[in-house]
DNA sequence: ATATTAGTACGTACTAGTTAGTCCTAATTT
DNA sequence: AAATTAGGACTAACTAGTACGTACTAATAT
C-alpha cells in the first residue's frame, strides 16, 4: 500500500467515527504510519483529503449498496426495496449502532460551513433519491407497489426517513427506530 | 443579566451554530464579554455548560414548540399535528434551513463519544415521541386519524423522518423535503 | 558510457496560533 | 463575611500548515 493510500485509509475510517472536525491531520499521520510533510505532499490541504474520502465512501455505497439492493435488476422491485433496509440494517448492527450515517454525519457537521461538502452530498443525495425512484416505479409498473403514491414525493419522504432513523438508531443505541420504521413503510407501499 | 446567564446566552447560539466541538470556550467568553476565571467560577467544566445549554434547549423547545402545538389541548390531533409541523417548518424558513434540528445535530455529533449528551438526548426524543403519540390516539379515539396503524409504530416514523427531513433541508438549503413530506404524512394518518 | 536534469516520494524540524483548564491576586458587590 | 467579578500569567497538549533537505528513478544530453 503506497502512503497515499495509507493515508486515505486511515482517514476514512477516522472521519467516519469522530467526524470531519475532530480528526485532526496529526492524528491521520499517526495513524497512516507517514510524516507529515508526506501528507502535504499528497494533499494541498484537510479539506482536499476530505473530499477525496468522502469521494470513496460515495463510491463504495453505490458499489457496495446501492447497486447490490435498489439498483439490482436480479430482484423484483421489492425485493430490492427489502434488500436494500436489509444491508443498512446489518451495517449498523455490525457497526452496534455507534457511528450512524456517513454522509448523514457530514451533511449536518459541514452542509453549513463548507459547501464543497455540502455540494457533493446534495449530489449524492439526489442520486440516491433517484434510485430509490426507480425502484418504486418498476414496482409500480409491475403491480408490486400500490399507484396511489407519488414515486418522487414517496422517494423523498424514505430517504428523509433513513437518515432520520438511522440517527435516531445513533442515539438510542438499538436498531429498532430502523427495523420498526421500514418493515412500515413498506407495508405501505405495498399493492 | 446576570454573567453566568450571559455566558449561557452565547453557548446556546454559537453551540446551535457551529456545533460543541466547534465551539471554543474562548470565544464563548470572547462573546459573553466575561473573564476566563469567571467562566470557571460559573461552570466547572465545558462539557457542564454545553449540558445546561442542552438543558435550556429542551425546556425551550417543550414550552415553545411543543406544548403550543402538540400538546395544545385547545386544537383537534390533526390541528395539533399540522400546526406543529407548520412551525417547525417556519422555524426552519426563518433560520434559511441554514441549522437543522439542535436536538438532531448535537445526537449525531455526540452519541458515540459522550454518553451524557446522548442519554439525556434519547430521554428526550422519548418524551417527544411520546407528546406525537398522545396526538395519534387522540386523532384516532375520535375518528380524524386512521385506525389502521399503530401509533406507537407511527410516531416513532414520524420523529424519524423529522429528523431526517430537517437533515435534508440543511444538505439542500431548500425546505421542500419537510414541507413535502410532513404534507404525505399526515394524507396517510387521516381517516 | 556518463553527466545532467526533472519528477516523485519521503523525513525531521519547525512556525504561529489555539485548546481546555489552572492558579493566584485583588477588587467589588450583596 | 460571603459571593461574585476581573485580570493575567501560565501549562501542556494540540492545530493546520511550511521550510528545507534527501533519496530514488527515468529520461535526456554530452
Amino acid at each position: 500500500m503506497t502512503n497515499k493510500e495509507k493515508i486515505l485509509h486511515a482517514a476514512y475510517t477516522m472521519i467516519y467515527k469522530n467526524g470531519y472536525g475532530q480528526t485532526s491531520v496529526d492524528e491521520i499521520i499517526r495513524k497512516a504510519g507517514v510524516s507529515k510533510s508526506n501528507f502535504y505532499y499528497h494533499f494541498r490541504s484537510k479539506q482536499l483529503l476530505g473530499l477525496e474520502v468522502l469521494e470513496m465512501r460515495i463510491d463504495n455505497y453505490i458499489s457496495e449498496v446501492l447497486d447490490k439492493t435498489l439498483s439490482n435488476e436480479n430482484l423484483s422491485p421489492l425485493r430490492r426495496l427489502n434488500s436494500f433496509y436489509d444491508k443498512v440494517i446489518s451495517i449498523h448492527e455490525n457497526d452496534k449502532c455507534r457511528h450512524g450515517c456517513p454522509f448523514g454525519n457530514l451533511a449536518i457537521e459541514l452542509s453549513s460551513k463548507n459547501s464543497s461538502f455540502r455540494k457533493r452530498l446534495e449530489q449524492f443525495f439526489e442520486l440516491w433519491k433517484q434510485k430509490i425512484q426507480n425502484c418504486l416505479q418498476e414496482g409500480v409498473r409491475i403491480g408490486e407497489f400500490s399507484d396511489k403514491f407519488d414515486t418522487a414525493i414517496s422517494s423523498e419522504l424514505i430517504l428523509s426517513h433513513l437518515q432520520g432513523a438511522i440517527l435516531m438508531t445513533k442515539t438510542y443505541k438499538q436498531i429498532n427506530p430502523l427495523d420498526n420504521g421500514s418493515k412500515e413503510i413498506i407495508n405501505l407501499l405495498k399493492a
